[in-house]
DNA sequence: CGACTTGTTGGACGACCGTCCAGTATCATT
DNA sequence: AATGATACTGGACGGTCGTCCAACAAGTCG
């Protein structure tokens, strides 16, 4: 394998490391499988991290805060948009297709946050300032006179719970569909602001349920050209 | 080992792969580590189950039964209590303890369910049935009076979903306790029944959060002295 | 009592595991 | 072009993996 600059090498390690997780499972993500999903030797994963949950975990902190950023570029005031606009897209960027890597990936960092303290502390952050975004986003919508919603901090909660349990649905049961699932957030989230229903689908027309926006988590490996 | 009966042997291997999968994840468990919390060898485990996959599937299906079978002791109209009374202790019951054995299960099940066609079956089915039961306590509630309820089927989407996200916040990112878990879902559910902010707490006082009556999964082996 | 069924053992088998390191190849610097 | 730093290889190490099977032993039946 070429050799590359390290910072490059480090990323696209963690990159195929999320690949392999969404493929295997945290539990049956092998150092081996991990350096041929690279094309390298297994021994270069150890010249660049410690041990494998080494690499697990710092995958997931990687992870995480690409997810943040796209959720802050989301809620961000400077596009101007209402509150309520703004909280539309991110339940329409929340939406999981059927095999969403990104969801997929955070129902398998679950699962790992129960016996791994790592993942845990980096999954556990993740919530954190998804929850205090959505509460940012409600009480704008609240002020903004288009609803109420007289304890944010309490509704945010509800609704990002109703958004992972809406997913487990999606991906592991099977029981719901996309589409339905953008329904049923929407419809919570209406019901909790106290909007008539079909408030939310009405915004922004034409921009429903699937096509385009997903979550995201790039496991592509970074441009070797550069 | 002492000689067993087969059904009971193969009972108590199910059960302590329960326990081997909370202790380490589907994807860790392994046989060597499964016989010896059974206490026999490991060729035993393959004289009941052609491999380790159909010991896992298994487990998941015995859970899944015997947790189908509690809740229908909980929604069952032979209590005789109202509608929204059982529906309060399907709530109640559904609440995790911090180290919950029988929600961390699942919780590992939903991951495995997304590689592995036989656990996403099981938990699928328990999904649909528990989706059935809370439609039709739903809709009892709504025509007994106490409340209203337009699409009981979606409503009941929603809080099977909240309450398996809610179940997250507990155990994976720790960041609500089981008491708010609780409120959470009571203060959803009376916001999609259409009820007073309080009701269900106040239906059976000094019944509350967390002491008694979780949701459970018997991992001891069955009575050796039968 | 012996014969038979079958629950059970314990280790063999090849494959894979994570880790480690001596050696090689490639780059930047001079 | 020579030198030094380091990205990278490839295999060795002891250990664990799932599976399988010949042998053993605890029950049942004649």
């Amino acid at each position: 394998m070429a050799r590359r600059r390290p910072e490059e090498r480090r990323e696209e390690i963690l990159r195929a490391a999320g690949e392999v997780v969404l493929r295997e499972g945290f539990g049956r993500t092998s150092a081996r499988e991990l350096a041929a999903a690279v094309g390298v030797s297994t021994g270069l994963l150890h010249h660049y991290f410690p041990s494998m949950d080494e690499v697990l975990v710092r995958a997931v902190q990687l992870f995480s805060e690409e997810d943040l950023a796209q959720l802050a570029d989301e809620v961000g005031e400077e596009h101007e948009a209402p509150a309520l606009v703004r909280l539309d897209r991110v339940l329409r960027w929340c939406v999981p297709a059927p095999d969403d890597p990104a969801c997929r990936f955070w129902v398998e960092a679950w699962s790992e946050s129960l016996r791994n303290a790592g993942v845990a502390g980096a999954t556990r952050h993740l919530n954190e300032v998804w929850h205090e975004g959505l509460t940012e986003l409600l009480t704008d919508a609240a002020a903004d006179g288009t609803g109420q919603c007289p304890d944010p901090e309490a509704t945010a909660w509800r609704l990002l719970a109703l958004i992972d349990g809406l997913t487990v649905q999606v991906l592991a049961y099977g029981s719901l569909g996309p589409a339905e699932l953008l329904a049923q957030a929407r419809a919570a989230t209406e019901l909790e602001l106290g909007l008539a229903p079909g408030t939310l689908a009405g915004l922004e027309p034409g921009d429903d349920a699937g096509s385009d926006g997903h979550r995201r988590v790039r496991t592509d490996r970074p441009d070797p050209t550069v």
